[in-house]
DNA sequence: AAGTAGCATTAAACCGTTTTAACAAATTCT
DNA sequence: AGAATTTGTTAAAACGGTTTAATGCTACTT
């Protein structure tokens, strides 16, 4: 690889002369110019980009974080990560995905910095370790979802509104007859899953009515595929208790479970039972027999509002910190009706 | 951000020490390490990434470069982004995902090499300009798909059976006594596109039959939805041709097209129209009604693979080229059968 | 004619690491 | 005891760029 004093010294310059040729931040003659161009091409030259990020102080490089106990993406993960490329995409930056296991993360102990001008941290737990670090080392920083209690309103991020969609989703169950309405929730610790089960449950008291116990299950932290968790949580409480009219399931897979779940137990949906997703899937929900209701989170504009953010934040040395919460709609298709009447 | 300076000075010992009592390649004293990483641990000191790699000549990064035209995923990427991700995962490596818009790349006209110690390329054109400029700066490289004919032998890469996917699928449509069958191909300069259409060609052929001429319409390549292609051209083709009988899709998006093409010409899949995708995605395509069938093409060992292949190839100097075909299978729901007989 | 301003170029300093070579001090070998 | 080795530490030299300050020109004022 040839490097800048190479091509210095084929054309018979000095190196500032030639990094100037490239950055034009000052003039330089168009004779010594078209020199430095033609050896550079004759060379292959392309600057480095490590040497030029050291002393610039800037990757043009942005960094999105999973928490690495998951690192398979999901159809929730892809669509985002669409909307940060796509941003990205237009100003000229690349993108980091960052998963790096724990075991790894462990043994190489004294980790450097990531090589990146500003993050993006995803799905952000109770007392995440993640959010301290970048503070620390003072590294921009724009969270996708509520982040933990000790940062509300010390960094900026970008969220649905759990509470009030997971209210209006229970109110709507609520108000087509159901009383006993499993929630499938997502892992606990998570914030997502802490706001959605205080919407569920304050829709149930503002109707003057009480969720049943042990009704919210929380998916496993660890890897288990949402389908299953789906699947074996509905089938057990399903079985358990007859009076679960209604099922609200985390993500479009987990609804695929507890569909079989449904079938196995030769229930029909939705006269026998409701089923409905907190889903982000266009594609797949209308596909599900019956298509599956469920509610469209806008996971594109999620990842493209906290990309903006974060550019926002770059380009200015204020540390403004900001909120913005994409709107997310009801999306009814054919998986909830009223609860079937009790016969004797 | 504190630099290795400040801790040297604060535990009083030299630079140089700093950075062995992290690296551990020379032995230093217990009591000086100790002194080192509680003045580390104060300041809260990381190793500056940048600076490491340029002295190293190495990042942990690789590289995914998609091609600029195209930067929203499918299923099928983002399936083979999951298999690439677990490898890096598993081995510590950062992915470094590469979409920049031409019309950026345009504007920055000299931009540097990509900060990464080996790249994945997608989706290889015929005559594609990435590889030769990999080639001039000596960058490791690995391709999924094919690539252009000059470099066949030259670099590594992984595919599918292409030619023999797409043969045996027409084979299956021709068994099941299909004549006319409508290909709606991938993009036409892509090598994958060559390859299927060889197959679509070579199968009947061996059958003593011929293709009909104008029956392979390759989808634009500008960012034209997939679903639209595949509604609109099956449309009009089926429109135009009643002699057709079957369609081949590229996509599991286009052939929800074709699908809806069908509904609205009032064909019946699978008595009156068969309809086949190379999909990849086992969660949408038994969705489908009636459930689609195709082809398993397995993208993520596709990425599982190439990233193998790219990290062998940056432990060892020697320049090995491999090949490797992941094998996909032949998957049958019900979206074929054999043509309805023709009545007066 | 001398002073000043502007332009194109360069040598040297710098960015934050790792690595090399040198160097004492402590240990082991004849 | 003196030479040879080992051990722990350091100053200085990379790595490949950008930026600063200085320099030599030419052209323009006064």
């Amino acid at each position: 690889m040839a490097t800048i004093d190479d091509v210095a010294k084929a054309s018979g310059v000095s190196k500032g002369t030639v990094s100037n040729v490239f950055s034009r931040k000052r003039p330089i003659s168009k004779e010594v110019t078209e020199r430095v161009l033609a050896a550079a091409k004759a060379l292959h030259y392309k600057p480095n980009y490590w040497a030029r990020s050291l002393v610039n102080r800037s990757t043009r490089i942005l960094g999105l974080n999973i928490r690495g106990e998951s690192f398979q993406f999901g159809q929730f993960h892809l669509s985002l990560m669409n909307g940060v490329l796509r941003v990205c995409y237009e100003h000229g930056y690349r993108l980091l995905v960052n998963t790096l296991s724990p075991a790894y993360l462990s043994r190489v102990e004294h980790i450097a910095s990531d090589p990146v001008d500003g993050e993006i941290l995803l799905d952000p737990l109770e007392g995440d370790e993640r959010i301290a670090d970048r503070f620390h080392i003072g590294l921009p920083v724009v969270i996708v979802g509520r982040p933990p209690g000790p940062y509300e309103g010390k960094v900026s991020y970008v969220d649905n509104d759990n509470i009030g969609m997971a209210a209006q989703v229970t109110r709507y169950l609520l108000d087509l007859g159901h009383r006993d309405i499993l929630f499938l929730n997502a892992p606990a610790g998570s914030t997502v899953s802490a706001d959605r089960g205080a919407g569920y449950a304050a829709a149930f008291w503002q109707a003057g009515l009480e969720p049943k116990s042990g009704r919210m299950l929380y998916k496993p932290l660890q890897d288990s595929p949402s389908h299953a968790f789906g699947y074996e949580s509905a089938l057990a409480a399903l079985a358990a208790s007859p009076d679960v009219t209604a099922v609200i399931a985390d993500t479009d897979t987990m609804a695929l479970g507890v569909y079989k779940a449904a079938e196995q137990l030769g229930l029909r949906i939705p006269e026998q039972l409701s089923v409905f997703a907190f889903s982000d899937d266009s594609v797949l929900s209308p596909e599900f027999s019956p298509p599956l209701t469920g509610v469209r989170l806008h996971a594109d504009r999620l990842g493209a509002e906290a990309t903006r953010l974060l550019l926002e934040q770059l380009g200015t040395a204020e540390k403004s910190v900001k909120r913005v919460l994409v709107p997310s709609e009801l999306v009814i298709r054919g998986s909830c009706a009223p609860p079937a009447p009790i016969y004797p």
